[in-house]
RNA sequence: GGGGUCGUAGUUCAGCCCGGUUAGAACGCCGGCCUGUCACGUCGGAAGUCGUGGGUUCAAAUCCCAUCGGCCCCGCCA
């Protein structure tokens, strides 16, 4: 056989080449590790040797040993090596400070190839990326880099950090189905057919849901698990068909219980990965404040440019759109922009123009002078107004204030859009800092234009709040739900509610949402049912793992901590799936494909 | 389903607007030299279906159309 093939390597790994340090100098050590660069000098030859703790330059001395030293003369980048020898100290003009292993090497007195490697497609060294599309056909490679290997490592240590803080409050890791029954309400299934039951499919789940439900009707009292959840939807930059969730359920919680439950183990999460504090607890806002001041219900906290309503300044005014607009019951609402933060008018126009084209609306704007308001609008709005605004929304000179009309539920979610747009424009949105907060009392419904029904905002099994039963079947678009969202930095972390436990009001909701009694038993028949067995109340919360990893991480693309995710057309680069597969396959499965 | 953007040596990119020598650079790769480098240096070399298909033209990496793929966004994601 001509080519190397070692069953194991030749001696024992003793230390990992990134955690030796001046401490080990003199010590015999075993090292094995990919070859990360290699310096050949025609005598001495350097190889900086990889693994999964960082690097260590071992040297190869021809007079020190010959046969190592010729061996080293082979060797390129990505060779797997077990390498044996001393660890010394570097003399003190050839000490590397970029490197934590940079005080000592290792001078090598043993060496063996245990792999070759193909030249690598793409460079592996730190701060290296090649395109998209070559780092996830070689992921193996990608994964090999140190960031990618630190990234993976940081959302072990948050799991492993949340596995530890439920424990300790009592909480029990239960596994529950991956094959499981398709769900009408939500996002589109996954479909899995049975072999056994032609025809028949299960669907694989969007999220254990009902199942934690159930285990809580089963007296499991506080459950959690790490979900594998599918959803076959388009995806995103911070969507994957698949994701995990951090998911768990308690019984007889109140909103309160949950919440500070979950702002303890996110502190504890930030503490282990990142060694940083969060302060507790969290700031709440209603649904309602959330969208009336920042147009969102993730509001982004860390930065200001909230929105005003600026209705009163405009009650008497001579500018026909926002008398017009006020006249149709509509509203106005403005963000003021601080005189740090000036726009062209060129950005201005583009500002409206990309408004009016995508949302219809248009864009008033002013800016503040000393001299009074300037601006295409400036002329039609009087002192008294201009008083007013300036009140309402704390106007200074070198201001400018954006102000658009319209039904407040298109309005202020355009204005949102608009805020996180100035807030990027302006860079206000520090990575660095970390805001979190709780949104509550979402509603329970909403109107879906396209299904011509109402929905639910959250999901079926969301109880009403206490104080809106009566509204649920008299006024259902305004009763509030017992949910709750918790945001950080204008992401959406998770999500939860309490749950309704009883059989009577669960069907009441399915009724609300257009499901006959029939269809309600034949869909959710089995939670009706157990729900009808001394079901304690419960509810609970899941927060999704690869959002909460992409913020440790400090990365924009949950790819970035997903070991083997899909590209944005749901495909393995890697392994080319999804395949068509053999016809026999089919036919075992009654499945016929139509092209 | 829709909009945007990118696709040129193994890799990252320039060239494309304004069509015209043999399509360049850097890194990587291969070979020589080199005992203190650490992105080693140095000398030499190989390396390209310009994503694919069609069209316009005397002539296409360059202009036009279609298509495939990566990324970002809208719709969608209880």
């Amino acid at each position: 056989m001509d080519f190397a093939f070692s069953p194991l390597p030749p001696w024992p790994r003793t230390d990992y080449c990134g955690t030796l340090r001046p401490g080990d100098a003199g010590r015999q050590v075993g090292l094995w590790g990919w070859v990360a660069a290699r310096r050949d000098h025609g005598g001495l030859i350097f190889v900086d040797l990889r693994d999964r703790e960082g690097i260590v330059q071992l040297v190869f001395n021809p007079e020190r040993n010959p046969a190592a030293h010729e061996a080293a003369r082979g060797v390129r980048s990505e060779y797997y090596l077990a390498v044996r020898g001393e660890v010394v100290r570097r003399s003190e003009s050839t000490v590397n400070d970029q490197l934590p292993t940079g005080a000592i090497e290792v001078a090598v007195t043993d060496a063996k190839i245990l792999n070759t490697s193909q030249p690598p497609p793409f460079p592996l060294g730190e701060g290296e990326t090649g395109n998209e599309e070559i780092r996830l056909r070689y992921r193996y490679l990608d994964l090999r880099r140190p960031e990618m290997q630190r990234n993976l490592r940081r959302r072990h240590r948050a799991l492993r950090a949340v596995r530890d803080y439920l424990d300790e409050a009592g909480f029990i890791e239960v596994e529950t189905p991956i094959l499981w029954r398709p769900t009408p309400e939500g996002a589109r299934d996954y479909l899995v057919p049975s072999r056994v039951n032609p025809g028949k499919f299960y669907a694989l789940p969007q999220s254990p849901q009902l199942l934690k439900q159930l285990l809580m009707i089963a007296g499991y009292d506080r459950y959690y698990q790490i979900a594998r959840c599918f959803r076959d939807e388009d995806l995103r930059a911070n969507r994957q068909p698949e994701f995990s969730q951090i998911d768990l359920e308690m019984t007889c919680p109140r909103p309160d219980d949950i919440m500070a439950l979950v702002e303890g183990m996110l502190a504890a999460v930030y503490r282990s990965v990142a060694g940083v504090d969060v302060p507790l607890p969290f700031p709440r806002l209603t649904y309602a404040d959330a969208m009336a001041r920042f147009g969102s219900d993730k509001p982004d906290l860390r930065f200001d440019l909230e929105l005003k309503r600026l209705d009163e300044a405009f009650g008497g005014t001579g500018f026909k759109v926002f008398a017009d607009a006020l006249a149709r019951g509509e509203s106005i609402y403005a963000i003021r922009v601080p005189a740090d933060y000036q726009f062209t008018r060129r950005e201005l126009d583009e500002m409206a123009e990309s408004l009016k084209v995508r949302q219809g609306l248009g864009l008033a704007w002013a800016k503040i002078a000393e001299a009074g308001w300037q601006g295409p609008i400036a002329k039609f709005i009087d002192e008294a107004a201009r008083t007013h605004c300036a009140r309402l929304a704390g106007l200074h000179p070198g201001d400018t204030l954006l102000m658009v009309a319209g039904r407040p539920a298109k309005v202020c979610p355009t204005m949102g859009e608009l805020r996180l747009q100035l807030g990027d424009k302006f860079k206000l949105r520090n990575d660095e800092e970390l805001r979190f907060l709780w949104v509550t009392e979402f509603p329970l419904f909403e109107y879906s234009e396209q299904e011509r029904r109402l929905v639910s905002v959250n999901h079926p099994f969301t109880a009403p709040h206490p104080d809106d039963l009566a509204l649920m079947a008299a006024e259902p678009l305004k009763a509030r739900a017992l949910a709750y969202d918790v945001v950080l930095n204008g992401e959406e972390m998770g999500g939860g509610s309490i749950r309704i436990h009883n059989p009577e009001l669960q069907m009441k909701a399915f009724e609300l949402l257009g499901f006959s009694r029939q269809e309600a038993t034949t869909r959710f028949g089995f939670l009706l049912e157990a729900l009808s067995y001394g079901a304690p109340p419960h509810g609970g919360i899941a927060l999704g793992v690869d959002r909460l990893a992409m913020m440790l991480c400090h990365t924009d693309s949950l790819r970035d901590v997903i070991a083997f995710p899909k590209t944005q057309r749901a495909v393995d680069l890697m392994t080319d799936a999804p395949t068509e597969v053999d016809p026999r396959q089919l036919r075992e499965l009654s499945i016929k494909v139509v092209k």
